[in-house]
DNA sequence: ATATATCCCTGCGCGC
DNA sequence: TGCGCGCAGGGATATA
């Protein structure tokens, strides 16, 4: 599912339920996602009060009381379900369960379970293995068209996969990748380091006017986003050329159909007059 | 160092 | 209705 704007509704949603709340009662129902749970997770977390929930790249951070973290990535299919009690019958993708004691339980969903759940203590945030190579913040000042220029300098890559690789910009995904190229009429295979000054401002622009718009649709549900409280996101509609094979580009209208390439492994959608 | 391939896992839609 | 196939929003690891 989740790619930035999906991560940061999933966090404003959970922000109300969690933020102040203690959890009471934790149930961790298998011993690992992509990776093992922390040791004894759940009594480490019963007792512990949420001081704040945040965002980095494409990971969701929950600070606790005593200063550790809980940095959960959703993979490609979790979610976080709020319901304002346990359930009965839990889903068999149930892994995790959070109950606080406003009353509402929290839900890690994760059918496919690449997701992951990880420890960290006080002061081990910056040095974390999952998060000290990620690059700027797309949203942020630190990225800008000049930062990103520099460190597309003499790269042969093709752009689509400098977008997806985290070193270089965080939490970009497969869709906003192909539809932030679009808007910036940028071809995906284009080796990273040749695009000019301009092409290199407009796809910063374009990332973030893309991702900043897909936020505010509440994320993209293609089948298994979505937002805590059960809301669907409905930023798939916006969609110019991602999954959108054959049919008519949007923009130059006469007559182009959108394109699909396989780049590293993975689909890219592109107007072949639009993104030369 | 940098660029691609492979694998992890389940579920869904499609064509037959 | 059922079955096999291809495909899926991510990313760590291996390999050239």
């Amino acid at each position: 599912m989740p790619e930035l704007p999906e991560v940061e509704t999933v966090r404003r949603g959970l922000e109300p339920v969690l933020l102040g709340a203690t959890f009471t009662q934790v149930l961790v129902r298998r011993p690992n996602l992509r990776r093992p749970f922390p040791d004894r997770l759940a009594e480490r977390l019963t007792g512990r009060k949420v001081t704040a929930l945040r965002r980095r790249a494409k990971y969701l951070l929950v600070d606790l009381s005593g200063g550790d973290a809980l940095l959960i990535h959703l993979g490609m299919s979790g979610r976080m379900v709020i319901s304002p009690a346990r359930p009965n019958d839990l889903d068999k993708h149930d892994h995790f369960v959070m109950e606080t004691d406003r009353g509402p339980v929290v839900r890690f969903n994760d059918a496919r379970r690449f997701g992951s759940v990880d420890w960290i203590a006080p002061g081990e945030e910056a040095g974390h293995a999952l998060l000290r190579d990620i690059g700027p913040e797309p949203l942020g000042d630190g990225f800008s068209p000049a930062q990103f220029a520099n460190a597309l300098a003499g790269r042969i890559a093709p752009i689509k996969a400098v977008l997806l690789d985290q070193r270089y910009v965080a939490g970009i995904g497969n869709i906003y990748a192909c539809e932030a190229l679009h808007k910036a009429a940028i071809h995906p295979a284009r080796a990273a380091g040749d695009l000019t000054g301009a092409e290199t401002s407009r796809l910063v622009e374009a990332v973030k006017t893309v991702l900043a718009a897909a936020i505010a649709a509440g994320g993209s549900t293609l089948r298994d986003h979505q937002q805590p409280n059960g809301e669907l996101g409905y930023f798939q509609h916006r969609f110019q050329v991602y999954g959108r094979s054959d049919e008519a580009c949007p923009r130059c209208g006469a007559g182009a159909v959108i394109e699909r390439l396989v780049q590293s492994g993975r689909s890219s959608f592109f107007c072949a007059t639009c993104q030369p």
